[in-house]
DNA sequence: TTAGTTTTTGGGATCGCTCCCGGCTATTAA
DNA sequence: TTAATAGCCGGGAGCGATCCCAAAAACTAA
């Protein structure tokens, strides 16, 4: 039933040779005669032989895996994410291991600690959790032989190579291409409220700067937790009791897709009446009635060049140490849910 | 620098026993004393010790790590039976691979290879290629000591478990309930016309019994290719060549999504001037505007129980032949898209 | 032709675990 | 008291690769 258990002594008896020699071509090693090589390569070929990766990691003590952990695989701009990490991974000949951790901390170090059997040689992750937790455990990991990157938290620890967005830069140039509109009462409608979330504070802080530098006295902000029923709700307050707002900047596209719903329910129209704009460049918010302007975060690029970091990483033992955290800027989309004040 | 090699060896010694012993209490084996367990579980968690995964997968030959081939994880679909999947996976304690096959069938089995290197114990695939091609290579595959499970495909290796949404059932049903709202001009945008796509092929079927048994006899059908610009364009050309038409039922939301667009370009409203129905039941159906009507696929339930019987199979290695087939019925659900014909 | 090099090749130890089997210790029965 | 049985535990032989080191072969130069 079973195929025959062909192993590298198998192939080294059919090629005459020794295993090790089998061995040296299977990893393209130096110090084997070419004829030898092919030889081998020919046996190795007819039998479909595949070298048996827990017998190479148990001798090597290299997995060629890395693992991801994610928040949530349906989210959009995770999945972007871990679609551009999986290229490079690919191309580098590595393996990927998926968790999923829900967005709470706790379950981000179990799945760690379940990659620290030894199944992976690095991790790379997008953490959603608060940020003081996850220092004090990267901390002690990184006392382990675990290389690990970490997307879009800022943490301290500074042999950890990290990848964030501009947050701030981008929170600036969403609340001034409003300005630039004309736009004076800007509402803004944050992400979370908790101190887990440096984005969201950043882009705050974005928001005030482009405010004060306008000279615009009154800022207008908003909890809408990164989610898109808040924001529905959050707008229909936000309207009622800021009846003279022209345009909101939301935290999220998944949050303008929520306020435009409770915009056009109340009878507003956008662009007409009021402006949106969110961030994240979800092809959700493409498909929207208005197309909703954005700044798109590169999620694709950063999962490549995410992955990129940690697999140098891996493979140049070398300047390990204080290597440059990774920004990436975000790209304006102009789309139709952001008009000209008249 | 790194930490102290800590193996099971050590374990044994600072609990004053055998690694035999250790290596019982670590899997839960019986003939421990209880107090020897106990003592042995506690030095292992002092020294936090993880028995290493690849010596545990040569020596027993199993890596508790399913391997899952998916067409492309940022389709909403996939990435939710992804999640269901995972969801199994962690409650069964068992990992996950994952490996993109961007539609293409050649990919898919160079995934399937890269899991043949005995990393995996089993696979779970979506494929999204050619039928034909996917069956040759299973039945080699089948001769070989790696499990399978494959969802959404009709291959006709019996050994092989599949899972399948009703899509004869679907298509069905989605023009009967445009039937039963009064509508009798009722066109389908199917998917591919290419024979890879059985999902594709039943929903016509269904279309069509739906159709004939309500004594309709004209058939309306246009090629869509489940590919959301490609329905905007075949539905602008769907409404000048058959401007009688009053329902368009698509076998997917995007491209009923495609198609919405399309539509309201054309001055048609939704659903005053016609009814569309579509076919998945992604997030972003439910964000339309109107939100589309549509049967939902079970796309986390699927995931989960396809890990399910994957996994069953992998631990029972009884009655591995002949299991029977899941299929899953769709969820209509009923929206602001569609309207009754007055 | 022979010694000295450089390439190739083979063998053995090892990686960290599982699992079988035999031995030891206790307990029970006669 | 002694033998039989059951419950615990330890030791050794793999699992299938890597990698170091020494041996063999091939090549060079004198």
């Amino acid at each position: 039933m079973k195929n025959k258990n062909i192993d590298i002594y198998k192939i080294a008896e059919l090629a005459g040779v020794s295993k090790s020699t089998v061995s040296r071509v299977i990893n393209d090693k130096a110090g084997v005669k070419a004829s030898t090589r092919e030889k081998v390569a020919q046996v190795i070929k007819d039998l479909n032989y595949k070298p048996n990766s827990s017998a190479k990691g148990l001798a090597s003590k290299k997995t060629h895996t890395i693992g991801l952990v994610i928040s949530d695989i349906t989210d959009p701009f995770f999945a972007m994410f871990v679609k551009g990490a999986e290229k490079k991974a690919m191309e580098a000949n590595y393996n990927m291991m998926l968790a999923n951790s829900h967005w709470v901390v706790e379950e981000e170090l179990k799945c760690i600690q379940m990659f620290e059997e030894g199944r992976v040689d690095g991790i790379l992750m997008i953490s959603g959790g608060s940020e003081e937790k996850l220092d004090n455990y990267l901390d002690n990991l990184a006392s382990n032989n675990l290389d690990i990157v970490v997307v879009d938290r800022k943490i301290k620890n500074e042999n950890i190579p990290k990848l964030n967005s501009d947050n701030f830069d981008a929170g600036y140039r969403a609340t001034k291409y409003l300005i630039d509109l004309g736009h004076t009462k800007i509402a803004h409608i944050k992400g979370e409220d908790i101190a887990s979330s440096h984005a969201s504070r950043d882009r705050v802080a974005g928001y005030e700067k482009a405010l004060s530098e306008a000279g615009i006295k009154e800022k207008i902000i908003y909890p809408g937790f990164f989610a898109r029923k808040k924001a529905y709700q959050v707008t229909k307050k936000l309207i009622t009791e800021h009846s003279e707002v022209t345009a909101i900047f939301y935290s999220s596209d998944m949050m303008a897709i929520g306020g435009l719903k409770a915009l056009k329910n109340m009878g507003l129209r956008v662009p007409e009446d009021i402006s949106i704009i969110g961030i994240d460049g979800i092809e959700m918010s493409a498909l929207m009635d208005p197309p909703i302007t954005t700044l798109s975060q590169p999620a694709f690029e950063m999962g490549y060049q995410g992955m990129e970091k940690l697999i140098n990483k891996l493979e140049n033992e070398i300047n390990n140490s204080h290597s440059e955290d990774l920004i990436f800027q975000m790209e304006l989309i102009e789309r139709a849910s952001t008009k000209k004040l008249n």
